[in-house]
This record gives structure tokens, sequence and C-alpha cells, in this order.
DNA sequence: TACCGCTTGTGAACGCATGCACAAAGTCGG
DNA sequence: CCGACTTTGTGCATGCGTTCACAAGCGGTA
């Protein structure tokens, strides 16, 4: 079924056989960075600048200048040498790669105060991920219209998403409707799935999840503060031997 | 400066000197999954499970059962050979060496759909993570109080968040106004941010940032989502000679 | 007490990603 | 047209993270 959405649609800038092998050799780490160089030249673009070295781009996007060269080649070799690289035309290869020549429907299930944030986010549709469909289960919610689409009932999601050819489905439900709501994003044919309810989704090989779990960068951050917190005990332990609470700590 | 406030406070559960060093040698990588264990640990003790094996647990996390026990490794030796790990002594573990036993106030700035959103987050409070201060520019806003705290204006960042020991920032603002927003945060002597606006900040080496970035995350779907398609076609190519539009492609 | 089966903890091998350093390749000035 | 300078693209080494495989250790049982 997915095959079958697919074919009428792959009349978008087809990819010659060679980039799509690179494209399937390009580290998964890779991939997050060639997101944000597109936006850091997107950002040039539009204030008329129309070269950039490597060196500054790196800076820019906050990565070492030689991880981004190796980032830029995977997808091939764009750049002048001694000159740089036209901000343009990398644009442009950095989009066909990321296949952002198409569009993907977005839809969002959960319109709690996350979707309705979601919805209403500009940064959507201007990309190139518009936001076809909204569902929740709360029959105050049905057919009011958040960010100019009414929501619809999260039963009709298969009937829906089939229809709005959803190619993107966004979980922001509270956390015990999350599985059985990506499921049926599932089985509705939606085969890539963004995350944000803190719960370990489980589905086929073939779906693609990515999640952001507020709670865990929360914890990162804590961790780190805590780090911090200790190498500066450490640091006063040597300076008068004295542990936090005033015990005397072995050397 | 952070050393003066964090003098006050560290009689927090102190770290021996043992742990301390484990702390520090602990990857990034394996500290973001410690955080998934303890979620999904904390929903096993609610419903009355008291003891769980490597192989249960990481199957719940969604992740290798070696890998599981090596991070828990990291932290030390918390489990019983030939029957497992108890629950209740991982969780108070994890969340001790996730500084979980000191409370994080947190700052959240921008008041937007989404910096409402956070604000409202049930889940931060419970966690330990206490929503402390608001903060935007809008003058309609200002003494508004969202989720329970009135939002303070920007200019008062600085007082404000010493006056609240506020040690984590959430940025939720426009991309504009992420850089100037986030220096301030750094000069009131907050070491550690949440980044929501599309934007690489610049900080000096003493303060830690995470980015969650959406449009990052949509792109990296896009990317798999053309990945496939493309497979899709190479496969059609294998069975009818023909690509995507009908050209031929050579083998 | 001695054995058996089960699960942890970890040494070691592997693979991926990062960073260095330099050759290749282009521009610009003379 | 040539040489000097600049910047890309990439082979290679290094380090980190993941995975495997197995010895060590514990509880249960006879």
């Amino acid at each position: 079924m997915a095959a079958q959405r697919g074919e009428g649609e792959t009349t978008t800038t087809p990819l010659e056989p060679a980039d799509r092998e690179r494209a399937r050799a390009i580290p998964e780490a890779a991939v997050a960075r060639l997101a944000v160089y597109l936006r850091v030249l997107s950002g040039m673009a539009d204030q008329g600048v129309t070269a950039v070295s490597s060196e500054e781009l790196s800076q820019a996007a906050g990565v070492n200048a030689a991880k981004l060269r190796k980032d830029l080649s995977y997808i091939g070799s764009y750049g002048t040498r001694g000159v740089g690289y036209d901000v343009e035309v990398l644009v442009s290869h950095i989009e066909r790669i990321l296949g952002l020549t198409r569009n993907h429907s977005v839809a969002v299930v959960g319109i709690g105060n996350l979707g309705h944030a979601l919805a209403n986010y500009g940064g959507f549709p201007g990309r190139g991920f518009p936001v076809t469909a909204l569902f929740d289960v709360d029959a105050d919610l049905i057919g009011v219209p958040v960010g100019g689409i009414p929501v619809s009932h999260i039963d009709d999601i298969t009937a829906v998403c089939l229809e709005r050819e959803v190619s993107i489905g966004v979980i922001a439900t509270p956390p015990p409707a999350a599985q059985s709501v990506c499921d049926r994003l599932v089985s509705a044919g939606v085969q890539c799935i963004l995350n944000f309810a803190p719960v370990v989704l489980q589905v086929p090989d073939n779906v693609e999840v990515r999640k952001v779990d507020l709670a865990v960068e929360m914890q990162i951050l804590s961790f780190h503060v805590a780090r911090r917190a200790d190498e500066a005990a450490s640091v006063s332990v040597g300076n008068n031997g004295l542990g936090v609470d005033g015990m005397v700590i072995r050397p």
C-alpha cells in the first residue's frame, strides 16, 4: 500500500543512480548536520550572500570545518577549490538529497498545548511540510479549526491519512495514548513518525521513528549541572581537604 | 558566581569520590539512555514490579540488552547475578547520577504557543524541574499568570534568574531573539540551556546547550522518505528496466 | 554441601565518526 | 603564461560507542 501511494508521485526530481547510492551511504549524523547547513545557507541567501567558504559556513553552523567538508562530500563535489561554495547551488543540492523538492504532508495527533503549538508553527509549511490533518479524541475539539485546519476524530485517522496522503505523523498525545495512536498511523500507511510522547514506541522495521523527549533533555542537562557541582566540590576538596559537607575525604 | 550559588546548596546527596570519577566517564549517549531507563523503571515501580532482568528492561527501553548492562555498569554494579536488578535500587542510583536528587529550577523565555505548552507541561514539576520563571517582551503578557507563574519582562532576566536560582533556561523565542536571550541567560549565571529556536547558539565553554530542532527532525524524516521512495524505484528498475519516469536507466 | 542453571559484568573486537594533514585544483596578479 | 596563494576533497589515524561472548557470581535444589 505504501508502494501504491508512492507510485503515482515519484515524478519528483528523480535522483541519478549515482546520487541514489550516495544517499544510502550518508551517515545519520551527517544528515542531521546537512539540515543545519541548509538553514544557515538559506539565511545567507536571504541576505544576498552568494558564495561561502567551508570555514565561514562551519563557524556559522558551529562545527569543525573538516567535518563540514566531509559532510558535503557525501552529497557530491559542488565546491570550487580556491574559492568556496556557491550558496544557491549548495542549497539546491542539499534540498534534493534531503527530499525537500517534494512536499511532505504532516498529520498532528493530540491537539493539546503542544499540538496547538505545532499546528500553528509557521516553520513547517514554509519549509515544505504542510500540516494537512489534525486529530484528537475530545468531542469539543472535533471540527474546530486550529491553524486553519479542522480537527478530525482520531477514529478517522486511517481514512483521512490515506485521503490526504500524509507521509509524516506527529504524536503529541498523552503517554498512554501514544502507542495506540502510533499503531493506527502505521496501519494508515504512515512510515515516518515524530514522537513527542515520553514513551518508547514499538513499530515494524519499515517505519522510521524519531523522538523528541523533553524529560530526557532536561535530565541530560541535570546530569551536567550535577557534574559541574561535583567538579566545583572536588576543587574545594583540593583547597581545604574538606568535603562539601565538612567531612574529611580520603585522598 | 556559579560557585557562589552552588556552595550553599551542595548539601545534596554528595557523590562518593568513586562515583564522581564514574560520572565523569559516562558517555553522553549512555546518559541519554539512562534517562529512558529511569522512566521505564519508574513506570514498572508504579505497577508494583520490584525486580527486572536486563533482558526485560532492554526490551521495554528499545535497546540491546548488552548495551543496557554496559550503561548500568557505568554507574556501578547494582545487579544480582542470576536474578537481575532491584527496581527501586536502580531508580535511586540513576536518579543520583543524573542529579535528580536536587531540584532544578527552570526558566522559560518566550511565551508564544510553544512557551505556553512548556509552562503548562505537567511532566516538569513532577520530575524535579519546577518552572519558576517566565519571560517575554510582549507588554500584554507581563504579569499574566501562565501555568500559575506570572510572566516577567525579559529585561528583568538577570535579577529574576539570580533571585530564583534558575539553573536551566529554556529558549522558546522566535529565531532572531534567541542569541540575545541566550547571552542574557548566560550573564545571569545560567549554565544549561535548552534551545527550541532554530538557531545555532554561540556560548562560552562553560555553558551546556542542548537543542530541540523541529525543522531538522522533519528534514531527517524527509530524507528517509526520499530514500525509501528511491529504493522502491530501484526495485521497479530491477523489475522492468525502466526508471521512475519511464526513461531507461543503465544497469 | 555440591551442583546446576541463570544473569550480570566486562574484556576484547569491531565499526562508525571525527579530526588532521596534505595533495589536487582552482583563482588572481603580474 | 606562470607562479603564488587559497580552498576543496579525501586518505589515514585516532577515539568513541556498540556488540559479542564468556567468565564470574548468585540462588535454588537435591
